[in-house]
DNA sequence: CTTGATAATGAAAATCATTTCCATAAAGGA
DNA sequence: TCCTTTATGGAAATGATTTTCATTATCAAG
């Protein structure tokens, strides 16, 4: 049974079988919030978010689920250097909008930005390829954020 | 302490009293290390490496003082994603050649690459221009990594 | 509609890097 | 030297995430 690769591009109820996953209420409750929110949501907030409804779904099954997801490739895995991981809905076929985030450094809000996704995309092709070959690296990710104070944060000191 | 280090020992005592921060043995000896190593040292790597010379420095003084060194702007604190932070010395006086970083997902490999640098700083002056602008961002830091797998961990597959 | 192999689950305990507490020691100006 | 303040270490606390393990649920097959 080989799991790590199920990279297919069908849409969830036949990605999970395929795998040989099994969809539960709790993996659908999770999707379902993840699906629903602009937000960058961490385990808890999900939990949290799903606990009213169904009291039944622990912390652990939504960090397992997480994982599962993330390997899927269903959900994207965030670090905005707060301690804490953040995820996202990774939409499904109508196609991923790329986009970068913003971060504040004090509270903590987060911008997602398209702007300049496209010339960022084409210095990052290209600066991939170059740093491919000169170090012998197959780069599968990159990682982009800015880091600041948004205008509230600002404007308090 | 060897003698040899007086002008180092110098800036450093200058920076830290400046600040009214003490010059402490645990403090040279932390900076010591960093200043002389091109690895990217986690808190416990500085410990062991302290350690031997210095058996009465412990891991709660090792954070400390990397947390001060770190506001000083003395040291950079990494987040490579894999739970533990690393420190890299930020050159001194002689001016620091900026570098990102390429990150090897299996082994932890790091790699610090110049090259592209230019053409990465241009468009990142660019980037953030424009969402300072556009979101009200105070821009102060920004975060590029490319991840990947290094030669010997891409051909082990 | 059962069954059975196997995957999924929750609760509690375990990890693990980093922090906090607190009583003691060291630094540096007076 | 004295004194006030900062620094220290060891133990305990923290907090997000994982692991353990006994129990339950899923789903293909009969």
């Amino acid at each position: 049974m080989s799991r790590g690769n199920c990279q297919g591009q069908g849409w969830w109820h036949g990605k999970f079988r395929g795998c040989g996953y099994r969809l539960t209420l709790g993996r659908e409750a999770i999707l379902d919030v993840l699906s629903k929110t602009d937000d960058h949501l961490s385990a808890e907030d999900i939990y949290m978010k799903i606990h009213p409804k169904h009291p039944g779904v622990g912390l652990t099954t939504i960090y397992r689920t997480l994982d599962v997801l993330s390997n899927l490739g269903m959900v994207y895995k965030l670090d905005f250097g707060d301690g804490r991981a953040r995820y996202e809905f990774a939409e499904g076929p109508k196609g991923a909008h790329h986009h970068h985030h913003l971060v504040c450094t004090e509270c903590g809000r987060v911008v997602e930005y398209t702007d300049f996704i496209d010339e960022e995309m084409e210095l990052l092709k290209q600066t991939e390829d170059g740093l491919s070959k000169k170090y012998h690296f197959k780069i599968t990710n990159h990682l982009i954020q800015f880091y600041g104070l948004c205008q509230e944060c600002n404007g308090k000191k």
